[in-house]
DNA sequence: CGCTTGACCGGAA
DNA sequence: ATTCCGGCCAAGC
């Protein structure tokens, strides 16, 4: 019986489908702004006979595996944890993304956090007003 | 073939 | 504030 129930962790349904999702929603993301994993995952709808309970359970750890093979061209280093903290991955390259951010005007606390008051972003922003939709400069 | 390990998140201790 | 745990699939070693 497809995906009712308890049946969906490593990935969706359709998972190049869903890719495809993620990355054009990171793609939107302008320079200097974040969007969570978490955050991305609920901009998408379940996928058919997807419970949403168990969407919204698991849904970011989709969006997180999206991330790991992403294409050049999507800007992965705006996509942060709920907590505002570059995930930790494999390897290394958490030290990369921190300063890839910090190019573009992101700021990182003593505890290496992003306020995402200030720094999260939304599509429902784009496109409604040419106001840079900057964070303030001190 | 079995065990380990995931670009996560929210609630509990 | 921080650490631990459940969720429960699939690819890699």
């Amino acid at each position: 019986m497809l995906y009712s129930g308890a049946m969906a962790y490593a990935s969706a349904p359709d998972p190049k489908a869903y890719e495809a999702q993620v990355y054009q929603i990171v793609r939107m993301i302008p320079s200097g702004r974040v969007m969570t994993y978490g955050q991305i995952a609920a901009l998408i709808a379940p996928p058919p006979g997807v419970d949403p309970i168990q969407y919204h359970k698991l849904a970011p750890r989709w969006v997180g595996t999206a991330m790991a093979h992403c294409p050049d061209e999507v800007p992965w280093q705006r996509v942060i944890n709920s907590q505002g903290k570059v995930s930790e991955r494999p390897g290394m390259g958490m030290m990369v993304q921190r300063k890839l951010l910090e190019q573009e005007g992101v700021v990182f606390d003593e505890r290496e956090r992003v306020d995402l008051k200030r720094y999260q972003w939304s599509p429902g922003e784009a496109g409604q007003t040419s106001e840079p939709a900057q964070p303030r400069l001190l």
